[in-house]
DNA sequence: CATACTGCACTAGCTATCTAATGCAGAAAG
DNA sequence: CTTTCTGCATTAGATAGCTAGTGCAGTATG
């Protein structure tokens, strides 16, 4: 399932890109509440990470509330994890968005070329939308 | 005129944070070609950081060919670097929305409520374009 | 019971970043 | 020349994050 969502060159650390790209799958539903996600050690492997690095997602995302870990079993998603996710999810890209704009605001851009920046990425990343899996 | 834009609890380096926002106070003819930045010590005062953390910052824009120093002068604007922080602003302005439409889009966000969020991002911080200084 | 999975705890070492403090060298102004 | 700005170099300590390795406790399966 994973696919080198995760960017070690990039600033934000590894273990938040893992609770990011974990939370747009449940959001996505690719797991549903009540399945279990990947163990610490799969995961680990499959991204190429160190499992201690997964371990402290799953911790986050433990304390955030979007999963439950049974030890000896495995970490599921929680009941309300997958709308609770969806929510952050489009809480984020909204913050991420007006991130964006007030950089371009700063740089002195005019709405009507931010408006054109914003087209043309939606045209570029819109239509490949097929899984490469 | 710097207000406090480093945000010394996010995960880019504050050093680049500064690089970011001279960047764009360089692309938006604040400093022009040929102008002198402010001195070392005075920006680190300003934004409240190391003076060592705006050299580095400094450092890292006279590596890009934004900005010549002059040891005992001060640091100035460098010929080309008005045009190349506009085209890097727009070119990063450009990225940062690819990346964030992508994380929508694998929350499963449909392509209208990506737009959605975009446009109530823009109304919120397209009015509010005033200066507080 | 034994085996093989789980999550989890702990230690240690490494790197990047930020801070702090000190000081030197170049330039401008008196 | 002296003073006072500049940029810049250097050393040291603190912290966050990642990796590596080891091992323990809980659970399921046979």
């Amino acid at each position: 399932m994973a696919r080198q969502r995760i960017e070690p060159e990039s600033h934000v650390p590894i273990y938040l890109q893992i609770v990011e790209y974990l939370r747009s799958a449940i959001a996505a539903g690719v797991f549903r509440p009540g399945e279990a996600l990947p163990s610490l050690r799969a995961l680990a492997i499959e991204l190429k990470v160190n499992p201690n690095t997964v371990q402290r997602a799953y911790d986050e995302m433990d304390r955030q509330g979007i999963v439950r870990s049974r030890r000896g079993v495995g970490i599921f998603v929680a009941e309300r994890g997958a709308r609770w996710a969806r929510g952050r999810a489009e809480e984020s890209v909204h913050a991420a968005f007006a991130h964006t704009i007030g950089m371009a605001k700063s740089a002195n851009l005019s709405t009507q070329r931010i408006q054109d920046l914003f087209d043309e990425a939606m045209n570029q990343i819109g239509p490949i939308m097929e899984q490469r899996s």
